[in-house]
DNA sequence: TATTGTTATACTCTATAACTATA
DNA sequence: TATAGTTATAGAGTATAACAATA
């Protein structure tokens, strides 16, 4: 049979569910959430503060007091007071939650590599070049440098 | 300035991102939750049961009493007892519920075809007949039947 | 006995509002 | 006064375990 024809949205949509289902399926592996998992991957690079984090994760602040004390309670963040600012604390990464956000990370990267491998080598580098160029183009109409790590999302994970 | 240039994963990561991020925001202009647009997107084309709701949306059967009461209590579907087994409850969309989940949908659709268009039409075509084809193939890898309408991501949403 | 669905309970995640401490 | 952070509270969403009704 000619095999099912999607549409351009449905094709394109149904390639998201089928990464951000790897994404959740490896964090929940390790038991973390989506949220977990991308406040891990700010503090690969950073080290915010309370403030910061509700910023880059588009939470009230009250949330992410939550969100830190549960991942604290895991032994995966530490909590301090920052030197530059009486009010503000600052947050980083245990080695425990170092190892765990490198791990799903890994994990998940090769379950895109294996959706990719479903095409020949040189169909695979004409599909990353065309979605690199829509995200590089939202992310100019955004008014985001995506080498400059703003957000979780500049490592994808 | 020579353009970012991302990995294979991250290329294909951060357009999901792009996609659901869409998505997200359409289903919450209407205060709709992800898994309430899924079971809205199920109903388009079904008259489940309680537990085939929970097969489907891959929950257990107590969060999917608690999901379909919310969204009954909000006027979105109906519950009534089905005819073929006294145990069994079938669920459908009101009129309100199908408005709504067609508003997201159109709305959506809307916003992946804008991000599609920031590439020339003969590009766009051949970026759908990649994802396509990954979709496709892991659908048979899967055993699943796309065109069935198996899951609600048969229609994307 | 097995299956369908609900209820009780507990935890994560989220927000709003009120509060404390610092700037 | 304004900002950073926490706490109290409320609600959605999820799961496990125990239960009632039906098969």
């Amino acid at each position: 049979m000619a095999h099912a024809q999607l549409s351009d949205v449905d094709a394109v949509t149904q390639l998201s569910f089928l990464v951000q289902g790897a994404l959740l399926a490896r964090a929940d592996e390790d038991e973390l959430s989506l949220v977990q998992v991308r406040l891990l991957g700010i503090l690969r690079d950073r080290r915010p503060t309370m403030n910061e984090l509700a910023t880059l994760l588009e939470l009230d602040k009250s949330s992410v007091t939550g969100l830190v004390a549960r991942a604290e309670r895991r032994g995966l963040v530490s909590r301090s007071p920052s030197p530059r600012d009486g009010r503000s604390t600052v947050v980083a990464p245990t080695s425990a939650g170092r190892r765990l956000i490198r791990s799903v990370s890994v994990r998940f990267a090769a379950d895109v590599e294996a959706l990719l491998a479903e095409l020949p080598d040189r169909d695979r580098r004409a599909l990353t070049s065309l979605a690199s160029r829509i995200v590089v183009a939202e992310a100019h109409r955004r008014g985001v440098d995506l080498l400059a790590g703003t957000t979780s999302r500049a490592r994808s994970v």
